[in-house]
DNA sequence: TCACTGACTGACCGGTCGGTCAGTAATATC
DNA sequence: GATATTACTGACCGACCGGTCAGTCAGTGA
């Protein structure tokens, strides 16, 4: 199938099919979700007649999900470049943030296009592939977030988890929001993805640090206590 | 809004044809979004024909439109409610973290509406909508925060949009995810909104608070400093 | 009584949807 | 050259889409 037509007759099909195809779809399903996309849009923008479409994939829903698969396969590869072993933890994490956002800007199609089936309820199928993606990049981070306490360079009676969802959510929603928070005189940082995770990991790591001498220990509420008993 | 009458199906019709049509339009289009949903779905629902939407509907984006300036203003009032004047800072914000969040999953059709609008690229009037709950409920944390750096309660160089927009976003993303997060093993917090706030504040407060001896100064990197400058 | 109105309906419209199919062009195999 | 396989297409299908329309019906004011 994927036969190597690498510049070999560049007269009348440019590149497979099935990766115009693809390409087609992975754009519009990022933009527009599901349902908004036509086989017939899909074939226009491929270049290709619909009846082909089907003669590689048997069904939209299968083409969906082969566009899933590849955004999946590709985002975690970028993931997992994010990883880095040495230095120090602040800067770890510093740098572990900013690339991982850098990312999804960089590869906003298949970024949108994880996070719409995030989201979803039902369709078990697609969810599980995003979830795999979304999964391994929180185990990343986990994995750091452990180190670090490992080390004593984080505090102990932190539950890494909630850090970890943090951070990743702040990534995410800043991702999403990114044009609305634009439009609020309040914000600064809207058209600054670097700036922006500056400041994330400059709070919480105020909040997570242990080397400083905080001794503050929550004054004000018998509430629950952040009993991260692992 | 929570008209029961959900599993009685009585001969008569009960209530309003179009308060009717507008519950039945938004439990659906905030399930399933605007383009999977049909008019004729709706009017099954709604225990009407499908003429009669648009006898009191011009279009389908008409009657989305309308379902969508329902959901802001309920959602308005709402966050209205979240505000609390009185008593010291951090009790404040975690009050307001907690009730929001718990306002978000108590009316979830109506968030779901929303943000799904919010993470839309196109579509000016319906975003327009969204952007307005969403900033009145950012503004109004902002105020919060601003009062707490007036008070010497919170650290004065910190921008306070950033710890609003951080703060924001990790409900909206818990919301957003946590039927995901709830297959992860490490994360305990899942099934547990009220604890999930509980562990955030915490976080971002002890990153935030003044109060206590914290004379640390990031000590490792020579980055932007947080420069808010207001 | 009667004219008028707005809520409401079933039948129907043109168009588009996802999907099928018979057939053609190209290529590989013998 | 004959043949089998694959890539591909235009024409077509039934179902359903958003939307229209003629007409029914209950209420209302004169």
């Amino acid at each position: 199938m994927v036969s190597g037509s690498a510049a070999t007759t560049p007269k009348r099909p440019v590149g497979d099919a099935t990766a115009r195809i693809l390409a087609a779809a992975e754009a519009l399903f990022a933009k527009h979700g599901f349902d908004a996309v036509s086989m017939n849009a899909i074939a226009e923008r491929a270049n290709v007649s619909k009846a082909n479409i089907f003669h590689h994939f048997s069904s939209k829903k299968a083409l969906y999900l082969a566009v899933l698969r590849v955004a999946c396969r590709d985002s975690t590869e970028h993931l997992q470049q994010l990883f880095v072993e040495t230095g120090p933890l602040p800067e770890r994490l510093t740098n572990f943030t900013q690339k991982q956002l850098a990312s999804m800007f960089e590869h906003g199609e298949v970024t949108r296009l994880i996070l719409r089936e995030l989201l979803k309820d039902g369709e078990r199928q697609g969810r599980d592939l995003a979830e795999k993606v979304f999964g391994d990049n929180f185990a990343q981070l986990v994995e750091i977030l452990r180190t670090g306490q490992a080390s004593g360079e984080l505090r102990a009676d932190m539950d890494p988890a909630m850090i970890a969802t943090l951070l990743i959510g702040a990534s995410v929603f800043f991702f999403e929001s990114q044009e609305v928070l634009r439009h609020f005189p309040d914000v600064k940082f809207a058209h600054d993805p670097q700036r922006y995770s500056s400041l994330l990991v400059d709070i919480l790591l105020r909040g997570i640090l242990s080397e400083n001498g905080v001794k503050h220990r929550r004054a004000d509420k018998p509430g629950p206590p952040s009993s991260a008993q692992q």
